[in-house]
DNA sequence: ATCAGTGCAAAACATTTGCAGCATG
DNA sequence: CATGCTGCAAATGTTTTGCACTGAT
């Protein structure tokens, strides 16, 4: 059985896709590399900004944007939308690796990645029925999450 | 078994919400419903307007938005985000009847609902799993549809 | 008559694009 | 040293808000 991706597999495999895609090595595409593999669940692309403008390395909201979609565009980054209008990115492993999806809680916003073998049975299942050629998925559920339920 | 749920009695259903929360019964607020309840699949605020002002009725785009935040607080109208960043907005009819899902072409943007109870099942399995108070979810597929394929 | 409902115009918001200058290969 | 990369500012497109007017109860 093959190790799991991590986070450091997951910023040099990104970096090989680049390389490979003929582009060349800037400072800014770097740095959203390096802390969206750092990350665990899904950024905003606002996120993105302010966390790098924090670090030493400030990238131009304008160069976050194009570098995500270039990072979509090659599949090592998948994008989530929870239902909040906000695009989120986050880091996708080769082979499906650490494939997973979302809670989300509606009262204080935070993200809980999860999965479930059964629910991924129950959807290639679908997939084989439906009259499209399937090619990805995303399951989000909504709730409250237990810090919130507490506090209520 | 109950009766399935026909469009007129969402129009119905989500008048009498409307009714009891209070609301006045407004031309504009009607002519959203009514349109709706019309809709076989999620449709889009600006879809919406448009559709309006070539029948009869035209509706102001703020209040278009209006009136769809009101009906989704109410729990009559759900919103659907496939991933174009824009909200559709569809029925929801009582006691979760038509619950279903959504197939996205993402080549023409052709949007095809869907339900599947193992799917269902394995959801509601995870919900329980899970550290959250789960009330709601989203599936959505994405992949090519049946014409899209076709033509390529 | 009162207060909710509505339209219009302007604002707010994330995201995209144009262009000029910088830096990598 | 040529071309891709980046930042800045302006444009875009959706959604929201402010305010004055209309209409339902």
């Amino acid at each position: 059985m093959a190790r799991a991706t991590t986070s450091h597999d997951w910023a040099e495999h990104a970096g090989r896709r680049l390389a490979d895609a003929g582009y060349r090595r800037g400072g800014a595409r770097s740095a959203v590399v390096e802390l969206l593999a750092r990350q665990g669940c899904a950024l905003t692309a606002l996120d993105i900004e302010r966390q790098l403008e924090d670090s030493d390395r400030g990238v131009a909201r304008a160069t976050v944007y194009r570098v995500l979609e270039e990072l979509e565009q090659l599949g090592v980054v998948g994008r989530v939308e929870v239902g909040d209008k906000l695009s989120r990115y986050e880091p996708l492993h080769p082979d499906g690796a650490q494939h997973h999806h979302h809670l989300v809680c509606d009262r204080c916003g935070e993200l809980v990645p999860f999965h479930d073998d059964e629910l991924e049975r129950a959807i290639a299942t679908v997939a084989r029925r439906v009259a499209f050629e399937v090619s990805d998925h995303d399951v989000t559920l909504h709730g409250v999450c237990a810090d919130c339920a507490a506090k209520a």
